[in-house]
DNA sequence: TGCCTAACTAACCGGACGGTTAGCAAACCG
DNA sequence: CGGTTTGCTAACCGTCCGGTTAGTTAGGCA
């Protein structure tokens, strides 16, 4: 038997929490229906009900989703980072691609005022570590000299602002590739917070890498780049998608 | 006779929007019924029919004001500014102090797909046209020497995400005052796309200008700040309100 | 004073939506 | 094969919300 019967259902709970993820960043909780969701599964609305108990665990999923994918990255950047800088440019990088490659979608950190307040008094908390240990990663910048001198707080909320408009702009199958996105998105927070921003950024997200070696290493981020262009790799690629990448 | 009738009717109907705007802002359009606005008001639901013909035409009014003003900046912005950069900065500025002070939250530029088509569309026309001209400041700047070189559209995303996710953690009413807000915006964006960026930034929000000489002048926000720090003027102002500026 | 209109309320209507229930068909298990 | 569980559907229920209507109050104006 290759899939067991609590395989399935598993692997159905995910493809419904992914539709769900999907409508809520698309048109907002509550302009999203059961109803379209269980049509755009090709099921009934009561078919939902067999996976989660209530619309509302539907968003309180998605939420945990994005927090454990938000964690996983930290961890992972406070170990590859070598300075405070690296761990915070890090990531965001993996937390954007984590949640582009699970959810087809990337992130959903708005609408946590229609959560249950028991479950948004948990978001709540666990954002505020996850926000507190972005501003730690700044003042650990500053002191070893790698994040130029700023109030964290307000670069953390503007780095947080940059990334939760991404799904307003960005569609996975535009013309920018999510490889593409990650490393400009790292150039763009990489300058705002370095002590020693690079001279020049890519003039075209296009001329990015898409997709070359490990993914997202620290090398074709072009993180300490300072006075070296990083430009011009990988010039013509995946240029094909017509899909708009907006609107 | 002081007010006229008519000056009545155009008072309550801003006070009606002013509500209307913080409210969608605050839970979002959808989880705002008429009947909570009507009761903050002080009124019942019947009455803002006599304002508005439907809940649907609050929102585009949102949108109006707020497009309103963002046009408006710009103008001035395109006047006041010697390059591509102070340009950019100081209509980002111009427009989140403006919607602070006449709304009294900010942006509200997410839920624009709870529009009626029509709407939307004039609003989609309206928000292109926008980013158009803040991407053509980028370019300005590029050739002016006053942008560093990096792919215009997506500085304007990222430039945008974060003004938009000004409402999520900021109350006018909070421990940051407006004028400091938009100082260190200004602060964070200048060095996001500046060709030489400042060597150092405001470490505390709280050291920035909290209303000094005319509002936002080029010289209080740093602009042109290069190698010299802009912090410690204004040190320990207006530290005194205790109400949270976050959640 | 008496009329008219603007401003507002109380009560109501229809529809949509979240959630439930009963039942059916297939798969699993002895 | 028979009984039980699982996965799902069709139909339904109660509630809330946007919007309307009829009617009341108050001010402007002759």
């Amino acid at each position: 038997m290759f899939p067991t019967r609590e395989d399935v259902h598993g692997i159905k709970r995910l493809e419904v929490l992914r539709e769900a993820a999907a409508s809520f960043n698309f048109k907002g909780y509550h302009a999203t229906s059961m109803n379209e969701i269980a049509a755009s599964l090709g099921v009934t609305k009561a078919a939902l009900y067999h996976y989660f108990p209530n619309k509302n665990s539907l968003l309180a999923a998605c939420f945990d989703h994005a927090m454990d994918a938000a964690f996983a990255s930290m961890e992972r950047a406070r170990k590859e980072g070598r300075n405070g800088r690296e761990r915070l440019v890090l990531t965001m990088s993996y937390y954007v691609a984590q949640l582009i490659n699970e959810l087809n979608c990337c992130v959903v950190l708005m609408e946590d005022k229609a959560l249950e307040p028991e479950d948004q008094a948990k978001l709540v908390r666990q954002r505020d570590r996850f926000e507190r240990a972005l501003r730690s990663f700044i003042r650990e910048g500053i002191d070893d000299g790698s994040v130029v001198p700023c109030d964290p707080k307000l670069a953390v909320f503007v780095i947080l602002g940059a990334m939760n408009w991404v799904p307003k702009w960005f569609k996975p199958s535009g013309a920018w590739k999510p490889d593409q996105l990650n490393a400009a998105l790292a150039q763009m927070f990489e300058r705002l917070v370095s002590s020693s921003p690079v001279a020049a950024m890519a003039s075209d997200v296009g001329e990015l890498p898409s997709s070359a070696g490990p993914p997202l290493s620290l090398s074709s981020l072009g993180l300490r780049g300072h006075g070296a262009r990083v430009t011009k790799i990988a010039k013509k690629t995946d240029k094909k998608v017509k899909v708009g990448g907006r609107r």
